[in-house]
DNA sequence: TCTGGGGTCCTAGGACCC
DNA sequence: TCTGGGGTCCTAGGACCC
């Protein structure tokens, strides 16, 4: 049996743990640069606020309405994030970190006549260690898990946990579950198969596997058996090292000139290197890109980017800020006014795997004790607190006018030092 | 004026190899 | 008239997830 531990309105819910004025209310958090909303209360549901609705578009309705907003603070919601995953951890043998706000159980080996009992609880603990109300799923697959979950969200009477394990429990919940709700269907599959007047995943689970093989390939596949109780999803313990590394962020106004969209460059590439190092990988290549305003049709538009093969693996911030500024810079033409940047970090491997090029004069011991301490400052004393000077001592060129104290993490002394 | 960010997997088709 | 074939690797694009 698998179990999904789904937690409600996450980034609305941990405002609300330390702000418990905002309970009752209807309350949403935005984007970065404060552009969609992005996590609801069920109050600012049910007075129609969409998910991913442009904040620009709502400001007098949310006058009217007193909706509270927040500007989203990931280093809280991060936090909150792990205290619901290590209270996850002392209560079942194994899990799964899915997402920052859900994670798979692996309940096999507990008796069934437990699981119920267990569900609740695990509701209940969750709730009372962290203040975060979560909805618990328990099913034979992982995609009936997910269908489980979100019923407890639909009925306040479970109590935050659903146990649906016999089949005519099951068949009478997929009849009513709309197909675009299923786990693995997305918008495209969801427009085909109502083309097909198949609305429910029962509906869907009844077409032949042949045909969902034709129309859907081997995903499509996946979900019918999952649906039918056959597991396909394999649960994973441990999270595997990241194959991509993207940062890039949307800035509050358009930037044309080439050291500003360096510096930015310069700030994302090194926290994507920081996250390299992290998970004791290296990289073979980064790739640069540049996007002007896609809204702005009155405006010239590209969307430029490069990749870039590097000489040699490396993880080191000094080296790689060095290509991609040099990159962007070469990217950057007049007479475009640029609203988004990014970069990748790209052909990730194992740092033990580490080769060195023949006539290569670069001092790689250096390079890697210079990375550990700077890593180890920042740790000690707060994000950002070394930096390199290309990436400027300003952050991110970013809207956030609504957000709340990061309650759980205090970097009031933080010293600045250029390297 | 204002419209998010970070991932994975799969498939098709071309390049290349023997 | 006849004009190989099978395999692998790589990449772009499309689908999905949160």
């Amino acid at each position: 049996m698998y179990g999904l531990a789904d937690c409600n309105n996450f980034f609305v819910s941990c405002e609300r743990v330390f702000n418990p004025g905002l309970n009752g209310r209807p309350v949403i958090i935005l984007s970065n640069n404060d552009g969609c909303v992005i996590s609801r209360s069920n109050e600012a549901k049910a007075i129609g606020i969409k998910m991913g609705q442009p904040y620009y578009q709502l400001k007098n309705f949310i006058s009217i309405h007193k909706v509270a907003v927040f500007s989203s603070n990931y280093t809280l919601y991060s936090d909150m994030s792990q205290r619901v995953q290590k209270t996850l951890q002392s209560l079942v043998p194994a899990t799964e970190v899915y997402s920052v706000d859900e994670s798979f159980l692996d309940l096999r080996g507990i008796p069934e006549e437990q699981l119920d009992d267990l569900g609740h609880y695990i509701s209940r603990i969750v709730q009372r260690n962290t203040g975060i109300p979560i909805s618990v799923g328990i099913s034979h697959t992982k995609t009936l898990a997910k269908i489980a979950s979100k019923l407890c969200k639909q009925y306040p009477k479970l109590q935050g946990s659903c146990y649906m394990h016999r089949p005519q429990d099951v068949e009478k919940v997929l009849r009513r579950f709309p197909i675009e709700d299923v786990w693995g269907i997305g918008r495209r599959f969801a427009a085909l198969l109502h083309n097909r007047n198949i609305m429910t995943a029962y509906a869907f689970s009844q077409q032949s596997v042949d045909w969902v093989q034709s129309l859907m390939h081997i995903g499509g596949v996946k979900t019918w058996r999952e649906l039918h109780g056959d597991p396909c999803v394999e649960f994973e313990e441990f999270s595997k090292d990241k194959q991509q590394i993207t940062v890039s962020r949307s800035f509050s106004k358009e930037l044309t000139e080439s050291a500003d969209i360096e510096q930015q460059v310069a700030l994302f590439t090194s926290m994507a290197a920081e996250k390299l190092r992290k998970q004791h990988s290296v990289c073979n290549a980064i790739i640069v890109f540049l996007y002007t305003n896609r809204h702005r049709k009155d405006k010239p538009q590209q969307f430029a980017n490069r990749l870039v093969p590097l000489p040699r693996a490396m993880d080191s911030t000094l080296e790689l800020v060095n290509w991609s500024t040099k990159t962007a810079r070469e990217l950057v033409q007049k007479p475009y006014e640029y609203k988004k940047a990014g970069i990748i970090l790209s052909d990730i491997q194992p740092n033990s795997s580490l080769q060195t090029v023949l006539f290569d004069d670069f001092d790689q011991a250096k390079h890697t004790k210079l990375m550990n301490t700077l890593d180890e400052i920042n740790k000690k004393q707060g994000p950002h607190s070394v930096v390199v000077a290309s990436a400027g001592f300003d952050g991110i060129k970013m809207n956030r006018q609504h957000l709340s104290p990061n309650y759980t993490s205090d970097w009031d002394d933080i010293i600045q030092i250029k390297i």
